[in-house]
DNA sequence: GCCGTTTTCGGCCCGACTGTTTTCAGTCG
């Protein structure tokens, strides 16, 4: 049984979480949660490392000790550590963690004198009155568990980006119409375009922070104001998302926007590094002893302490401060250095616009070509086409081809068939400028047959680009099994694509598989695989995703001209 | 439990808001 990163990651955080509950040293638990980071952003199996005998302490954030359970994790499946702790503080308690307003302290608390174990009993120590008899457990405490109770099951899941936009642009026309507000941003993981938000951070410059918060509880979207205070207050929008306001003055902006845009790991990680330069970083600024020398932009912040400026995508703690302190940073893709889509779909299977339409919207992006990828015959449900039509659909290319400002390329989206072999015949694929080759159907497969027959489907001379290489949708549905750096080594050696699909439900690959083709020396394609001529927009999130996995321009494919393009797709 | 351009020991990011307190602990980001 392999033991993969996930679980290692959970475990790790469980962990954490009892010893907090526990009151163990609160250094300790943060090296667990840190290692547990490191590990989520590792783009390698750790069970691999494992057995091939690599010292973990060589990934920082992992010592002797962490190695060692790492070490048990993957040759037991179990930790006998792990089980110890929970002898006397019992797992579900990590559970209670999650609802807001209980911390460790509380939980404890609720567990050592009421012997509560679950959310049914927490429930029920609220409505018999029990849980006022512990110390600090007043009504508004009560009310707010309660509250966190119900959001627990109401709002779990997090929100995809594109969803989040339109409820920003709303929130910040509405804040830049307080007179007093003079800058509003959204910061935090929005800012850095994490594939999904949590929650809202927003940061507004103004003298006055206290008529700004009166000014924002009064936005008509809110349900319920959380905390109200001078500088900063927390809100819950109808629409479920929670949002943070802090206001600040103009000559801590930069500094404000660091704090908030996050992540919490670089955060600390550049406030360590100040503390080497005897400097302290707070969202008020960069300060030398009571002096601020440094604050109004991140810029300079940065410089402050010796880094080159560090694009939000990249804020993660996954290397980009070492690369900044070398000058190494990558520059980063832009929407700008887009020419192309290779992924789209039209009406002559399940898109909703014509083969024209479609052309004539990416020719308006000023794209300089589209490949049109149409369902292959396997993919009954949508009408998938067959040799016949497909040759049709070729006629019509040629056709249009002659009219417009923007080249179509001839191609189709390829079913990936169980035992590796695509869904129409070589004869008809050589006459495609390209194809774009799915899996779109057993995908219970195990992880040794799911990769061989991605393989073996590579190994066809025409195949060029892998689509939605995992097949996961996002809050929907879990990735197929596959060996993803076996792929990548493959697609590597035989000059295939790997897709970053731009669906934001897809997005798929995820930025660390992103970094980890880059490192590998394969290159990738960014499509939005649009179904209607409005999703050609999706480009936007699939160059975001790409930036958080450090890709340059001469990473992605469809960054070149037309006929640079072609003679990558020319394997042979 | 981790880590080292002061260090193998003694540090470990920093501040706002709330509630239940009589000066601060707990939680959150």
């Amino acid at each position: 049984m392999r033991v993969h990163n996930a679980e290692i990651v959970n475990t790790l955080n469980r962990l954490a979480d009892l010893l907090e509950i526990d009151g163990e040293n609160p250094f300790k638990i943060r090296a667990y949660r840190n290692a547990s980071r490191v590990i989520g952003g590792m783009s390698h199996e750790v069970s691999d490392w494992v057995d091939e005998g690599k010292d973990l302490t060589d990934i920082p954030g992992i010592g002797k000790s962490i190695a060692e359970k790492i070490t048990t994790i993957v040759k037991t499946g179990k930790l006998p550590y792990l089980k110890d702790v929970e002898s006397h503080t019992p797992a579900v308690l990590s559970k209670l963690m999650r609802i807001d307003g209980l911390g460790p302290k509380r939980v404890q608390l609720l567990h050592e004198k009421l012997h509560i174990r679950s959310i049914k009993d927490l429930k029920q120590a609220i409505s018999s009155g029990k849980i006022y008899e512990l110390a600090g457990f007043g009504e508004k405490v009560a009310k707010r568990i309660q509250e966190g109770i119900k959001h627990l099951t109401e709002y779990e899941s997090r929100y995809a980006l594109n969803e989040a936009v339109p409820i920003v642009q709303t929130l910040l026309s509405y804040l830049k119409q307080c007179p007093r507000v003079t800058e509003v941003e959204c910061e935090g993981s929005f800012r850095r375009r994490k594939e999904t938000v949590g929650d809202l951070d927003i940061l507004a410059i103004a003298v006055d922070g206290k008529s700004v918060i009166d000014y924002f509880i009064q936005y008509d979207e809110i349900k319920e104001v959380i905390s109200q205070g001078k500088t900063r207050s927390t809100v819950r929008l109808r629409s479920g998302i929670q949002v943070d306001l802090r206001v600040v003055p103009a000559q801590a902006f930069g500094s404000a926007q660091l704090y908030f845009t996050g992540s919490k790991a670089h955060n600390i990680a550049i406030r360590k590094i100040a503390l080497q330069h005897n400097l302290k970083i707070n969202e008020y600024g960069v300060f030398d002893g009571n002096e601020r020398v440094a604050g109004r932009t991140e810029d300079e912040i940065y410089r402050k302490i010796g880094l080159s400026y560090i694009e939000p995508e990249l804020r993660e703690d996954r290397g980009e401060i070492e690369a900044a302190r070398d000058n190494q940073l990558p520059k980063l893709i832009t929407l700008q250095n887009i020419r192309g889509d290779l992924h789209s779909h039209t009406d002559a299977t399940d898109g909703n616009n014509t083969l024209a339409e479609m052309a004539k919207a990416a020719a308006s992006k000023g794209y300089e070509y589209l490949a049109i990828t149409d369902h292959t015959q396997h993919l009954t449900m949508v009408h998938g086409l067959d040799k016949k039509r497909l040759l049709q659909q070729i006629k019509k290319i040629d056709r249009l081809n002659e009219q417009l400002n923007i080249v179509i390329l001839k191609s189709a989206e390829i079913d990936i068939l169980e035992d590796g072999s695509l869904d129409l015949p070589n004869e008809l694929l050589k006459e495609l400028d390209l194809t774009v080759c799915s899996v779109h159907s057993k995908f219970h497969l195990s992880q040794a047959k799911q990769t061989e027959r991605i393989l073996r489907a590579m190994d066809n001379p025409y195949f060029n680009i892998l689509a939605h290489p995992t097949g996961r949708l996002i809050n929907r549905r879990e990735a197929y099994q596959v060996d993803m750096e076996n792929v990548m080594r493959a697609a590597a050696m035989r000059g295939c694509v790997l897709e970053l699909n731009a669906q934001p439900e897809r997005m798929d690959l995820s930025d660390v598989q992103c970094k980890m083709a880059k490192d590998m020396g394969v290159k990738l394609v960014i499509s939005t695989d649009a179904h209607e001529v409005s999703q050609f927009d999706w480009m936007q999130f699939g160059v975001y995703q790409g930036r958080r996995g450090w890709l340059e321009a001469s990473d992605v494919i469809n960054t070149l001209s037309l006929s640079q393009l072609q003679k990558v797709l020319k394997r042979r």
